[in-house]
DNA sequence: TAAATCTATGCACCAAGTTGCATATCAATA
DNA sequence: TATTGATATGCAACTTGGTGCATAGATTTA
């Protein structure tokens, strides 16, 4: 169900192609909402059907034509509608703590070679995230639309210091 | 593929029925595991029909019968064989954060709403996780299999308080 | 004694997500 | 000119996850 409505908040910002749309799932709300093509190419199929967004073969030159979305005024309607109602917990999967749960398995070495890929993965998020905070100059004046959207990022920027600095403490524990 | 490693690693500490098993999945692992007790039925069949866990019919009085499953030598191999492998990064799935991403096409009650709601089960996740780490005395003095569930824990409560920080402070920019 | 609750297991159906494949246009590079 | 790479779209088959329902033994509570 949830599929559906980040596509259509993507296309609240801009008129996407499916490709364009891909793309955006791959960085931007692809921090916090993953999805590859496939799913993207499906979805947008019901979405027309519904008639939440609106479908239209644009001709370019110098590369092949495309099928350009646009959000209908029902599928604002919809997305806004949704915003509104209560927001359900994310379930919870992580495979690198059902590992760890059951980490006296295997030999410490092992262990710490997967928290240290852990570390240099959450290091690499994080400088991303401070790459693209830099881009927002003056937060607090930022116009509602992008300032909703620094707090996205401001989260993923929590969410990466509290995991590197969780990284840092099983380290260390398990290097007594 | 991770469900199937989720029980075994639960049956890797004590014989559980699938009923112990989805209470175990309702706190313990399922802080970082979510399963529905339908999925771990049919997960269990699978398992016993791999070899890696043995099931058996258990008579009880003063309750209905059960079936106890253990896991099997090759069920441990399976188990210490995976935690080895390379992680695979959760696909990150962010309803709230998704919804955020668009917020200027709702007024910003509706925001502060679905913030402080937020803030509330974060507040109550961590109440939770700051519970169970009282019954923890002398984290560094625990045997290697309890320090490996302990730093688990410990993450929660990383993970809540970076989620709680963040809701502050987007609580705060909004109000401005 | 009736109803609610806990223990215990499972089917059927549907929705969502993954993998691998298939196709095609056009530009740039080797 | 052949190949690579970016653009662009999509099908088929399969796995996983979610919802609702069905059943049934036993205890507790009203």
């Amino acid at each position: 169900m949830a599929l559906s409505h980040a596509i259509l908040a993507v296309l609240a910002g801009r008129t996407c192609s499916g490709y364009d749309l891909a793309k955006q799932f791959d960085g931007s709300v692809g921090f916090f909402w993953h999805a590859t093509h496939q799913q993207i190419y499906r979805e947008l199929t019901k979405l027309e059907e519904n008639g939440w967004i609106d479908g239209e073969m644009v001709q370019q030159n110098g590369r092949p034509d495309k099928k350009s979305f646009v959000i209908t005024a029902a599928g604002t309607a919809q997305l806004q509608a949704w915003i509104a109602k209560p927001t359900a917990a994310s379930p919870m999967k992580d495979e690198l703590l059902t590992k760890l749960f059951v980490g006296h398995l295997v030999p410490i070495e092992t262990l710490l070679q997967q928290l240290e890929e852990q570390r240099s993965l959450h290091t690499e998020n994080l400088a991303t995230y401070r790459t693209i905070e830099k881009l927002f100059k003056n937060p607090d004046e930022l116009p509602l639309n992008l300032r909703c959207q620094y707090l996205t990022l401001r989260n993923g920027i929590h969410y990466e210091t509290g995991w590197l600095a969780w990284c840092e403490e099983a380290i260390g524990q398990l290097k007594t």
